[in-house]
DNA sequence: CCAGACTGTAACGGACCCGAAACAACCATA
DNA sequence: TATGGTTGTTTCGGGTCCGTTACAGTCTGG
């Protein structure tokens, strides 16, 4: 399946969600966090701390005050690894997979009007 | 012209541009910032700073913020309105129509490849 | 058992951003 | 030409994020 998109369609996509993001009343993620967050809920886990730095190329101190400020706002959850206590597994929450459902509906619904 | 899209491709669309935005050089922009950024290319002129703020919802130094360092980087560029003196008019330049040319790449491509 | 490699995290200094409020420049109208 | 309302910007105190570096806990192979 695949979806061909103007450049002018691609840009007002964007522009159209972004907007959504910023008006509403949740706190805004930075890029890296809503990244850091698509790749633990669309990825198999497990998911480390290590091979999510490198998978989005930056340090690993960039991964954990990323999951610190999402793990407050309740959208991850850590556990110790019991098989490597050096590890800590990064989970999904409730809120979570609800957040990433309200941004699929504003992503699904703005590209249906383009 | 409508596109429809899964819950899933739109979440898979949103983290593979988010990952290519992360991983490339670029310094990243924030969503505010990208969403400026696209209004001012996307929507008519003439730009203010009070408009702006207004269709964004949110304060004025905000936006002059977001002008500063987008300045910074050529993204954009602010020029008196001779008319009324009172007025900031923000234009777009070279360098960020090439920015957005690139990022509507960056989302077609992953969006033909869904 | 222990030295070295590997985990994730904390500490540091600097940069940026926030909202609220104060501010300076400018216009308009009486 | 004053005065009130408009513009965008600056300032303030507090917060977040960055990369680098240093650190503490854990594993593992000799």
């Amino acid at each position: 399946m695949s979806v061909a998109l103007s450049t002018a369609q691609a840009l007002t996509l964007w522009h159209d969600v972004a907007l959504a993001l910023v008006r509403d009343d949740e706190p805004d993620l930075s890029v890296r966090q809503v990244c850091i967050l698509l790749t633990i809920y669309l990825e198999a886990p497990p998911h480390t701390v290590r091979d999510l730095a490198k998978k989005l190329g930056v340090t690993k101190p960039v991964i954990t005050r990323a999951l610190d400020t999402m793990g407050k706002l309740e959208l991850v959850s850590r556990r110790r690894d019991e098989k490597d206590r050096r590890n800590v597994l990064v989970q999904r929450t409730v809120k979570g997979a609800l957040y990433l459902e309200r941004l699929a509906d504003t992503i699904g619904n703005h590209a249906k009007s383009l």
